[in-house]
DNA sequence: GGTATGCAAATAAGG
DNA sequence: CCCTTATTTGCATAC
């Protein structure tokens, strides 16, 4: 699975250049993509490995791939818990809370412990497959026996409300957060929908996103060292984006327009189509890439009577692929980066419809995405596009005078060495209680809950491994 | 300085 | 509320 996402650019054969990109260890690929397996949507579920296709550039084949199952899943996880590395004073630390906690400290050996986890999940852990978009070759075939699906959660909709805090770390981040961003916010723990603020919008027609937001002074309460943030104001400039046209498409709201249908859609979309083309793999043009290539004719039209509710038109792979296409040469045409489309998408305010990150744009435009997300994402950027041009053309109207939307989910990154104490955790405890959960925070001084999703993350990544390991071999 | 990606947080959903 | 499984999406960083 993982694999196939194509990228517009590889040439089927021959590299003209060697590019041998990456390095050595990037591991490449595997990951997220790998696993997904859409629950509906057509994408298929090719199980077969890896596919034969499309490669991106930067193709290699990861190692990990090469088990079946290993496939499915995300990546492997390189360095287990790393225990080795500062494993001791990990350790140690670790051995101290444990103590605290109750158990007295076990060895903590150097290999996971085997989880416990009878009890919990163990039921499968199904694999399935994945998709992502790939170009390739959606199936609708398997759907996933899994569990849930169903509702395709779209993220895009119901993260309306659920956005917690978050901080960050130690990060520095440049790119794209504009700055304001970097707080973290909220207050205790979990949920509690607090919507990040936001930033008072400054000028209406302005383009850019929202760049230059103040710095808010709504940050509750951090305890402590949450913000270490990097201002890294970019100067408040403007930030130009692109350029320089004056008018700049980013920023638009929606004021007319409403294209898009609210992700709701998409819920249901995701399964019909299975389109039929699904099979085909073949279009991936890598060389056409840039030509916008004619709708190739098939609009099928959505009469596939029963089934298939509503625009099925849009699942259609060649559909999409031909939107992404357009989209970013309208983009670059427009002069506008990916960073700031993402952050542009909130000004649209679309009914959960927040911001995005540039990698996220990124990966709509080069189709790595999965089949659903694709869908997911493409009436929002349609609607941006369509303002975009629109504010370009006609600048008077009153495009971008709203206010900006909700905020991107932030990321907390957590530094190293929190994460080798963590690690050396998991391996005493690989579930520990919700009090030595927050025992764990408050020594790590890291929110409740983002040690508690770590631990389920690291969880899911030692099932897989462990799935991996038996299976591949 | 924009873009492509690896890795993994954060979320969605059903229990 | 927390867990698990599946998936989305962002930080960081390599091109």
């Amino acid at each position: 699975m993982y694999g196939m996402m194509y990228s517009p650019e590889h040439h089927p054969h021959h590299h003209p250049h060697h590019h041998h990109h990456h390095h050595a260890h990037s591991a490449h690929s595997a990951a997220k993509m790998m696993m997904n397996s859409k629950p509906l949507g057509s994408p298929s579920g090719q199980s077969p490995n890896c596919f034969s296709g499309r490669y991106s550039p930067t193709y290699r084949v990861p190692d990990q791939m090469r088990d079946p199952m290993r496939r499915c899943m995300t990546n492997p996880p390189p360095e287990l818990f790393g225990l080795n590395d500062g494993s001791l004073l990990s350790r140690a630390s670790a051995a101290d809370l444990v103590v605290e906690m109750k158990h007295p400290a076990v060895s903590c050996t150097t290999s996971l412990p085997s989880p416990t986890s009878g009890g919990v999940g163990s039921g499968g852990f199904h694999i399935k497959t994945d998709m992502m978009y790939t170009t390739g070759i959606p199936v609708s075939g398997v759907s996933s026996g899994g569990s849930t699906i169903g509702g395709g959660s779209l993220s895009l909709n119901s993260r309306i409300h659920q956005r917690d805090s978050t901080l960050l770390i130690c990060t520095r981040n440049s790119t794209d957060e504009p700055l304001g961003s970097l707080i973290s916010i909220k207050e205790e723990d979990d949920k509690n929908d607090e919507h990040y603020v936001l930033s008072p919008i400054e000028c209406n027609n302005v383009l850019l996103p929202l760049e230059s937001e103040g710095p808010i002074p709504q940050m509750d309460h951090m305890s402590g060292l949450e913000m270490l943030g990097s201002p890294h104001s970019t100067g408040g400039g403007s930030t130009g984006s692109a350029g320089g046209p004056a008018i700049d498409p980013v920023s638009i709201a929606m004021s007319a327009t409403p294209t898009p249908l609210p992700p709701s859609s998409m819920s249901s979309s995701g399964v019909d189509h299975h389109s039929q083309l699904a099979a085909m793999g073949m279009y991936s043009h890598p060389s056409s890439m840039m030509s916008p290539h004619p709708p190739i004719g098939h609009h099928h039209s959505h009469h596939h009577t029963t089934s298939v509710p509503m625009q099925d038109v849009d699942a259609d792979p060649r559909e999409l692929e031909a939107f992404a296409e357009r989209f970013k040469q309208r983009r670059i045409k427009l002069g506008v980066t990916q960073c700031d489309v993402g952050k542009a998408l909130a000004n649209l305010k679309l009914p959960g419809v927040g911001a995005l990150s540039q990698s996220t744009i990124c990966r709509f435009e080069s189709l790595t995405l999965s089949h659903n997300n694709m869908i997911a994402l493409k009436p929002v950027l349609s609607a941006w596009l369509d303002e975009a041009e629109a504010a370009k053309r006609d600048p008077d109207g009153c495009h971008g005078v709203l206010p900006p939307g909700e905020k991107k989910r932030k990321r907390t990154s957590i530094a190293a060495p929190e994460k080798r104490s963590l690690e050396a955790y998991f391996a005493v405890q690989p579930r520990p209680s919700g009090e030595k959960i927050a025992a764990i925070a408050e020594k790590l001084d890291l929110k409740k809950n983002v040690v508690r999703v770590w631990f389920c993350n690291q969880r899911q990544k030692q099932k897989r491994m462990k799935f991996a390991a038996q299976g591949g071999l």
